[in-house]
DNA sequence: GTCTATAAGAAGATAGAC
DNA sequence: GTCTATCTTCTTATAGAC
């Protein structure tokens, strides 16, 4: 990783953690280990710094299209998921999702930098429903239509039944967010989610 | 109101929508419609005006106790919540606490700046968990607990259908605080996910 | 309690040597 | 590309009159 990506790096961290304003371009520089001067040949100014981040964010989330998906990042298994469905690896596919999300580096930086400067900046909190929100129930949405439709789960209503699988999982990934030591019992809680929602729309009309 | 009080509510608005570094002494001064210095004169420095918000929000807490509620903000309608279950009036009562915490002008500003400034300070983010994961789901598992052994609803993990239950409704609030134009589209699904809520636990075992 | 004037310091950014 | 030195601007906070 030469400089210019290492600024981004540091950068990303401390905004994660502090909030763009909270970061001195110093903070930046001390981090990369050089001094802050040093920085203004790699970028404009501080903005500009935070700029470059938005557009790598911007690249991932393409690549990975709907984000927060089954599968967390690949489409591939989604696409196989309704046809093995018997054998209950619903659970198995919800917790790899969670934790791709919770660990994966960049995408948890991403996460809490955009949170925390998302009232900020009206596109950023749109970047961010449409990632945590819109984007996976979408997703998640046409793939438990095909469910529906194999008749492995039933239910008259796929978008609430969307609802009823991805917001637990959302909801427990902000509470670790915000206190990692609380992964384990949310993993459990998470588990738990999971089976109960196969239980209650696997023998429902 | 006196101008020690304005000077927190127009802060704490400011804060709500900018986060504390990005709202300057003088911001506060001409909301409030004085200048900067005569903020001096009712509290010592920008950081005691925050602390002071602090103080009225974890009082306001305390008040409300388990805050998000079933009922939103009033115990005694919760306690008898499960003795006219048969009417399906979980829908309404979800509709008024989801209502209540979107549009309660303190609760909303209060969310929104605990959401920004929680990775800052460890204690907020405690805070914000306690009021919008702990809290709710540990009031409101209470109350389930009361309904399934009424029989109302069955369940053998109280704890996973409290969640059930809330994390829609948490979910959905996030959407509009971060888009209040969604409020329409976000009330229809949360009246779906009760209604289905109730069809998914009303007829098992 | 509010004002004007201003001090004190922090933070972003530039100049120019190496 | 990195450094030291420095400038500029912004922001908090104080002094002292009214």
């Amino acid at each position: 990783m030469n400089t210019k990506e290492r600024i981004l790096d540091e950068a990303l961290t401390l905004f994660s953690e502090k909030g763009y304003a909270n970061v001195y371009v110093n903070d930046i520089a001390e981090a990369v280990g050089i001094k802050a001067p040093s920085l203004y040949k790699h970028y404009k100014n501080k903005q500009a710094i935070f700029d470059a981040i938005l557009e790598v964010m911007y690249a991932r989330f393409k690549e990975t299209a709907g984000s927060l998906n089954i599968a967390g990042d690949n489409a591939d298994v989604d696409a196989g998921i309704y046809k093995s469905m018997e054998e209950t690896d619903l659970v198995q596919l919800g917790k790899n999702l969670f934790l791709y999300y919770l660990h994966d580096d960049y995408t948890k930086r991403f996460r809490k930098m955009l949170t925390i400067e998302q009232f900020r900046d009206k596109a950023l909190s749109t970047v961010y429903m449409d990632q945590y929100f819109d984007a996976p129930l979408s997703y998640q949405g046409m793939l438990f239509g095909l469910i529906v439709q194999q008749g492995l789960l039933k239910t008259d209503n796929i978008p609430v039944m969307t609802l009823h699988f991805y917001a637990p999982i959302y909801t427990l990934l902000t509470v670790c967010d915000r206190d990692p030591s609380r992964e384990e019992e949310c993993l459990k809680l998470l588990e738990e989610h999971i089976r109960k929602f196969d239980e209650l729309y696997g023998r429902n009309t």
